[in-house]
RNA sequence: GGAGAGGUUCCCGAGCGGUCAAUGGGAGCAGACUGUAAAUCUGCCGGCUCAGCCUUCGGAGGUUCGAAUCCUCCCCUCUCCA
């Protein structure tokens, strides 16, 4: 296996590094890196896995993976990057959304024997004190070039708050803990993040007099420049949960044309020969590039099984054959009684979370885009009963991709 | 603390006493075309028991037959000064 980094470069993985030839040689051997992730959600979402895909790669380069959990940050807020001040985090609420993090990485790192490390920086900010940190962190910080810092150019024109403004130093701190307490002499990072890296490394270098390197991702957005991760439903996450596997699979195929080649290099560990064979394919063809994009997502993150079925379920629905469901499909339970009189169609699109509301399904199926078992809905009233039961379900589609099926729950 | 500007429906941004559920753009949704793609064209785009009704224009009061538009107080943001 090649050095690291080249790979990281071949897929795509690199926007700004401290130094090219430095780095490289770094990771010729065994190196502890470390990757930031904060707690203000209680689950990852899409947008959290290229720094997620990488610590895998590393680790499966021999290399070790820290994933630090930014309990002790949160409690401050990182403004790099955006416009406005994020809704300062209560202690429990990031205790609580740190312990779903930790799970889910589990599912791409292995975290057993000490092959990767996963670390709270609470355990050490939250005990600091402010005069001391200020007389031994502090000094090291000029304001000006902060100021002058890309990260927060953008806040200097809409308020930036004294706590906010401490972020990087926090950061920079943390680096340098790593670096002291675990020999950790890689941090790599969103691309917002060059400026905290940055400052880490500058501090490690005055304190110890060592140089550490950094790494930023790009960021990535979809050919059509929508952040990586959003849909009409909100974040795709990572957490079955808040996004299923079939969701998540459907995230993955719906994906353009011209954005599979590029992730499939950075979403899954497919070879590179075969990320280009796939990303070649022409026109119709480049279906199936998606479809394995979609699987190998879908794998990474909810296993094969999961993976399986939300394959088997887009085939049936896309492909035509809409006879058997496979359980993947959204479903929808209701029971017998509701059914019996019959429920206008508005209102069961609303219901089953097809629609938002019943104006929006009066609109949908107005305008044609409603479907009963694949038969376009007349009336946005039409009723639907027990008698368009199709082999104990009811398929409801809306517009051309989404659908549920509703099946029969006896009275209880 | 002082002086100015401003807070409008998911976002940007008009409106400045009735014709305003509120111009326009973006996002989003649907239809046509397709390949569960893009681009394009068309329609929709606060809620509801939907030819009508109800709730919105930072918050609370007030003036008026009638306010997002005028007045008072309050909250918040930005710019300049300290």
């Amino acid at each position: 296996m090649g050095n690291i980094f080249s790979n990281f470069e071949e897929r795509g993985f690199v926007e700004q590094v401290t130094d090219r030839d430095l780095v490289h040689e770094q990771l010729e051997h065994a190196t502890t890196c470390y990757i930031g992730f904060d707690p203000t959600a209680s689950s990852l979402h899409v947008g959290s896995l290229v720094p997620i895909m990488s610590l895998a790669h590393m680790q499966r380069a021999g290399h070790r993976p820290i994933a630090l959990v930014g309990g002790g940050t949160t409690l401050v807020g990182d403004p790099s990057g955006r416009t406005e001040i994020r809704p300062i985090m209560t202690r429990e609420m990031i205790n609580k959304n740190a312990e779903g993090i930790k799970t889910q990485l589990a599912r791409f790192i292995d975290f057993s024997d000490g092959k990767a490390l996963m670390l709270n920086n609470a355990d050490w900010l939250t005990g600091l004190n402010y005069i001391d940190f200020l007389r031994d962190i502090g000094r090291h910080f000029s304001v000006n070039r902060m100021l002058a810092a890309e990260s927060y150019k953008a806040r200097l024109k809409t308020g930036l708050s004294f706590i906010e403004f401490n972020y990087m130093l926090l950061q920079a701190y943390d680096f340098w803990h790593l670096f002291k307490h675990y020999d950790c002499r890689l941090q790599m990072g969103g691309n917002d993040q060059w400026g905290n890296i940055l400052a880490g490394a500058d501090l490690t270098r005055r304190l110890e007099g060592e140089t550490i390197h950094g790494i930023t991702f790009p960021l990535i957005t979809t050919s059509s420049g929508i952040k990586m991760g959003k849909t009409h439903k909100g974040a795709v996450w990572l957490d079955p949960e808040l996004t299923s596997p079939y969701d998540y699979y459907q995230y993955w195929i719906n994906q353009e044309d011209r954005d599979v080649e590029r992730f499939l290099a950075l979403f899954t560990f497919l070879p590179m020969d075969e990320v280009r064979r796939l990303g070649a394919l022409q026109g119709a063809e480049i279906r199936y590039a998606k479809e394995v994009l979609a699987y190998e997502a879908t794998k990474l993150c909810h296993g094969t099984e999961e993976a399986e079925n939300a394959k088997a379920a887009a085939r049936q629905l896309f492909g035509g054959d809409t006879t058997t469901l496979s359980d993947a499909v959204p479903n929808y339970m209701i029971h017998t009684g509701e059914l019996d009189q019959g429920v206008p169609a508005y209102i069961l699109f609303e219901k089953t979370g097809l629609c938002k509301t019943r104006s929006d399904a009066r609109r949908l199926i107005t305008q044609g885009g409603g479907y009963l078992n694949n038969n376009k809905i007349q009336t946005y009233d039409q009723k639907i009963g027990l008698n368009d039961m199709v082999d104990d379900s009811i398929l409801l589609r809306s517009g051309k991709k989404k659908y549920v099926r509703i099946s029969i729950q006896e009275r209880p």
